[in-house]
DNA sequence: ACTGGCGGGACGTCCCGTTGAT
DNA sequence: ATCAACGGGACGTCCCGCCAGT
């Protein structure tokens, strides 16, 4: 018999993973001490690593769900209302998808166990291949360099964001939809 | 009074900024332990402080050669050769600029004094103003919000690179010279 | 108001002394922690320590009862039999008895505790003295030397014995009988 | 080009040797403390960590010195001469001998990894041979015996003197003497 | 009576940068 | 100019025991 309710625990857990969503993301990995993840979620060291196994299992925990958003989302509410919302909130997911693509980059072991595994969502890629067969995106290129774009920009575009620089949303749209050379 | 030339000196500077490059590109700034930077220089602590006040100050120097570099290779030999030469060798300076945007982003220190900096180079500026002058660029895009543009692009392109993921080349830069919608 | 009789509060109580005697004699008092103790007794901490004072007083209620029960064995069935069992079974109380010794050697508040204390039971001395009496064992060695030897011997035996090392009963009771036997 | 003597080295060396053996005898291995071993070394952790991998290397290193001495100094200067020194110095490399037993039989890990090793020197049974073929030593009892017999009546004495309790040298050895002699 | 969420002290380890010796 | 021994700060992890909850 749990001591407090399920609801409780999920509630916690869901406090845990937000604090430390924050500090990952405005610290990165290293940067998020524990410390700073006790101030940020308001709990103690105790608590949190009863929730998780180590720092680690903690970051992978939210990276899992956080690394893949920014395409997900492109899929889900177009490529246009996310460049938007982005660019408006900077939410803490966007620092952590970078933070893990930083890790993967910079951490041996991670980075050997995870480039195996498949790139990115399939479900981009279903999306753009609906899209192409629908006449509202171009078929002369093939649907996974169209994705390969995406990523680039969205990537690109996750910079600017959440080093607090200026993302002129409208142009760049704009340019994305049609091309930089004139015409 | 020094023992030995003047050559020797900014000789072995450049042996410690190269071997540090390689260092910082493949484990980050963090990542790269003065063991490691030892390794990869084959030079000693003492040597590598003989030099640099710290392990930031190397950094540092570092990062302000490469940090710009992405905009200036592309103001230098354009766009095309740019991404083909990046691309193929993927060089330790491209992860030295993106590590340097990491820090930026997650050391609430160097961030305030870095964002205060003027942002970006002015030279990739003048090149579009030239280019759209010339008709080679769109002129109906403000220059400033091309720069941007072509800011995301590389930066997104420079993730994909060092991460060792697969980058199509010549469909990519089609679409940045012409956009992604069915005409 | 106790809910349950007193039997069943004694039988948990046996309960968790049983558990935590084996987790004691397997990985010693540092190595048994307070996870460890829950497994092996099936308990949780806070039924533990509604028992016990703290981790300390679950072992030294253990430890007070093993520690001496190597010398009051051998007065009670005999050197013979309780070498024989006590290689043939490797009790738990061996491993505690040993570690108790190790804490009272190691700790430097226990040591000073434990050592003001009356060394050995008087009981292993009486039993050697009427043994002598009795014309059963030699009377030109002191009691107390004898007694000193004994528990050399068996201190020795538990070591090789808890290591699983292999002891060589019948040649080794020979020799320790050529000893201390009357001629 | 090593910045001090190679004497100099080994004497740090020894230097740290010496005080962390003092620790571990005194403390055991888990209450023997890095705080504990700068205090008793007199150096700081940077300086130990220098020579040793970690706690544990130096820990091996020392156990794998004296784990050993016992029977080792038994063989070179006899059995009489090894137990009236020990007993009268109580010296740190007899606590380090029993903590090392104490650590092999409570730690998983390394009991798996040590107990497949040779038991004991053959320099003991060697020795002990060569004493029965010169008819000093009984021959009715097989060497292998006398060596394990040998080996519990020696480390139930360590016991006894690391603890502090008196050993009655003389009678204690006619007693084994008795044992082991040949008639 | 019993559970287990949680706080927080202490420990081993990592690693930066100083310093004194060549 | 270069080296490597060394001091010491900071970090992640372990784990004891309290107490709120049932």
């Amino acid at each position: 018999v749990p001591k407090v309710s399920d609801a409780h625990l999920e509630a916690r857990r869901e406090q845990i993973l937000d604090g430390a969503r924050r500090a990952f993301s405005r610290y990165g990995y290293g940067g998020a001490t524990i410390a700073r993840l006790e101030e940020e979620t308001g709990l103690s060291r105790g608590a949190i690593f009863n929730y998780f196994e180590n720092k680690w299992g903690l970051f992978a925990a939210i990276a899992e769900r956080d690394g893949s958003r920014l395409r997900e989302l492109a899929v889900e509410q177009g490529l246009d209302a996310l460049v938007h919302e982005v660019a408006a909130e900077n939410p803490a997911w966007l620092g952590v998808h970078l933070e893990a693509l930083n890790v993967i980059r910079t951490d041996p072991r991670i980075r050997e166990a995870t480039l195996q595994e498949d790139e990115g969502s399939a479900e981009l890629l279903h999306w753009i291949e609906e899209s192409q067969r629908e006449g509202r995106m171009r078929a002369d290129v093939a649907a996974r360099d169209l994705a390969r774009f995406l990523d680039v920009v969205l990537n690109g575009m996750a910079i600017r964001v959440t080093l607090g620089l200026p993302l002129p949303i409208e142009p760049l749209l704009r340019l994305v939809h049609e091309g930089i050379d004139a015409k």
